[in-house]
DNA sequence: TTGAAAGCGCTAACAA
DNA sequence: TTGTTAGCGCTTTCAA
């Protein structure tokens, strides 16, 4: 039913190495059979059989991204990116939720490769190198460096972190807490650290003003009531993340609080949900979609085996001031 | 390097035939042959090659799913559906971003087939049954219900905007507004005329109280200014879909009206954005998760041969009211 | 109960 | 410039 290269070079009178060669511009074919060849596919509306190649050259033309979950609005604007840019090149893109679990993210891997699999994108807290290593093939890390040998892309955390609250500083906040991020993973560590850098010698600081949201609107929002309702003084709030942002806003409004009038909040990441809320969000924002498609870009060099310039790779993220924040220091 | 079947069968001093049986659980097999076979492979950490398989089957366990946008946030929480399901059935999800344009559905389609697909999941307008049956492969639809003769999952969504709409009036709206989705969309339609089945009696009713959307934000936003500028006296707005719900919430604060109590607003889909505003969106929800499991059960269903009960299913909707609709008629 | 061998559709030596 | 042929790693007749 469907035409095989042997239909194809049956049907033009050559054999099937000329319709090969034709097929892949490989090698010497005379103008004129080409042509004919050419016409014959066309006829038979002949595509060449992926499947068959990738056994023979143990390559498929398709990458994998591994994400935590599609579902957490961070991913869908990476996993764009990254489509985007490896479809461009004739990749095909496959899509895997791990949901941080390390089992999961093993038995993908297991089934990529079987499936000669050509590269992964992975967004993981828990891999080691060691399997990254022995799977032998081409592995970029996004988001959450874990494994300096390892080429990846990742944001400035520490230094956003760093910026949020300063920030946060100069237009008058006198006390600010911190919404943390779930322990285990990195990004949420160098937040925290990046706050800690700028509020640790000041005389209001205390560790009462940390408390942990893993990265979910619902957790921050309890926690935030409960932040102020002990400490009425607070004026400002660095979150680990927009999520978490997002439910200090609403614990705000749930207890009647004027944002940013009398509260400020900051969040992490610049997901388009930060816009949506109101007031929107003022942010510390990562070139998601640039992450993504850098991350694609770098993975495409080396399943292609070209040298990369910059294995590591920490790109700058930028302050963008909307409405949850007051406007001056009074 | 990988180990084949061959050196499985060589090592365990059988033939391949024997190492594939006992693979694949086929034929007869000696307890005592199979126990070497199997001890054999676990030395050698073999995995049998799934493309060498894939190319002999002509299936590739694997599955795709065609959304506009994977950005949508009404996409993901579909793909997530879809992968856990396929994922349970030992079948892998590519991921595709058609951006509604007919041109790259097709490209994706052929790409698709030369890799031996064994079913698409396809979100879509614009596709037509002749090149999808042509493609000799499963194909359910979702969402948006385009062909009686393939199998489909959609939701309610005339009898939802009913709903919405019949909701507005029953808490005391006097002048009910509509912002519609993309002309293109089927949804979009659907909704459109569930509203003019419950409105178009009412005396107060004026095709001045529609406007266009596009699904989106922003311009539903701007749009919702304009017509709140040029009519005051409108108390209730029905959103085709959540994000230009918030669209139309973002309008109101920005004009200084009050949601609720001068205007209730209503959604469309249900997506978890929509609890993020505040205050929170009142919407008519689809089961999304489900209707994307429901999907994916479909699909497997047809990949192996089983027939479908039911194959076009139209899903039900609910009410889900929060806080953009008033309490009570006054 | 097992093995030999053909073949899935393609590519790439190698020879002509 | 072209064709022959040996695989890629697997499954499945068919025969033993």
């Amino acid at each position: 039913m469907v035409p095989t290269i042997k239909d194809v070079a049956k049907k033009a009178g050559v054999s099937v190495a000329t319709v090969s060669r034709v097929l892949n511009k490989s090698g010497y074919v005379n103008a004129k059979t080409e042509k004919r060849v050419l016409l014959v596919i066309k006829e038979l509306n002949y595509t060449p059989n992926a499947v068959a190649r990738s056994l023979f050259k143990k390559q498929s033309k398709t990458i994998a991204l591994i994400v935590p979950d599609i579902t957490n609005p961070f991913f869908p604007e990476l996993a764009r990116a990254v489509e985007d840019v490896t479809s461009k090149a004739q990749f095909t893109l496959i899509q895997c939720n791990s949901d941080e679990q390390i089992e999961k993210e093993l038995q993908y891997l297991e089934i990529l490769k079987q499936k000669y699999i050509d590269g992964i994108i992975l967004v993981s807290n828990s891999m080691d190198v060691k399997t990254l290593k022995a799977l032998n093939v081409p592995v970029v890390l996004i988001d959450r460096p874990n494994e300096p040998s390892i080429p990846t892309i990742t944001a400035k955390n520490r230094e956003g972190a760093q910026l949020a609250v300063r920030y946060l500083l100069s237009i008058g906040c006198k006390k600010i807490a911190h919404i943390k991020g779930p322990a285990h993973v990195v990004t949420a560590k160098h937040r925290y650290e990046g706050y800690l850098d700028v509020v640790k010698s000041e005389p209001w600081f205390s560790s009462e003003l940390i408390i942990e949201g893993q990265y979910q609107v619902n957790i921050a929002m309890e926690e935030t009531i409960r932040l102020l309702h002990e400490r009425q003084d607070i004026d400002g709030i660095f979150a680990g993340n927009d999520l978490m942002a997002i439910g200090a806003l609403k614990a705000a409004q749930k207890l009647g609080i004027n944002v940013p009038e009398e509260l400020s909040i900051i969040g992490f990441d610049g997901i388009s949900t930060s816009q949506m809320t109101s007031p929107e969000l003022t942010t510390v924002a990562q070139p998601i979609y640039n992450m993504g498609a850098m991350a694609a870009d770098k993975l495409i060099k080396m399943i292609q085996k070209q040298p990369l310039q910059m294995p590591y790779e920490e790109l700058d993220i930028s302050l963008v001031v909307r409405q949850t924040t007051r406007r001056e220091k009074e």
